[in-house]
DNA sequence: GCCAACGTTGGC
DNA sequence: GCCAACGTTGGC
């Protein structure tokens, strides 16, 4: 079991369209860059917990709990001509963006980016690092426990 | 809208 | 394989 921190523009897919979809489950599509995919490639496994995180946004922060629910496969998005994350180089014999769904477990209060910087426990997220701007990211289970536990309670 | 930081592209 | 130019991310 590992656990991850995803990050999503909640003007594309925000915490509430995840709790408004099938299943709450979506497809994680628009990733496009080489290290996040392979996170979901060849790190990810079914179950696993994924911090959800709103980005570039008002307030920036921890705004669900979800889990992995399924395995990477295609990204549909990269084969949409007329979509803005089609890829000419893409196709169906070698697919090179990927996904994996994502099944929210509970929506919670915002966590917001400032209240995790100001903990000493957290400080070494990669969230939090200067210069990062992976949407993807690993988070240790000290990190998860300190954060579902400590600062948004017991479930 | 700004801009620092980082990733990707492409000429050589 | 180097590296300059360009594009993107994302907080502020």
């Amino acid at each position: 079991m590992r656990y991850w921190l995803m990050k999503s523009e909640p003007s594309e897919v925000s915490v509430d369209d995840l709790a408004a979809s099938p299943k709450k489950t979506a497809a994680w599509f628009g990733v496009r860059n080489y290290q996040a995919r392979n996170y979901m490639r060849d790190g990810m496994e079914i179950g696993d917990g994924v911090l959800f995180y709103h980005s570039s946004c008002p307030e920036p922060g921890i705004a669900g709990l979800a889990q992995v629910a399924s395995h990477a496969y295609p990204d549909a998005t990269q084969f949409d001509k007329k979509g803005k994350y089609f890829d000419v180089a893409a196709t169906a014999e070698n697919p090179r963006w990927m996904n994996v769904d994502v099944q929210l477990v509970k929506k919670i209060r915002l966590v917001s980016l400032a209240e995790l910087r100001e903990h000493k426990a957290l400080e070494g997220m990669i969230l939090l690092k200067r210069g990062n701007r992976l949407s993807i990211t690993p988070v240790t289970p000290a990190e998860w426990k300190y954060i579902t536990g400590k600062l948004i309670g017991k479930e």
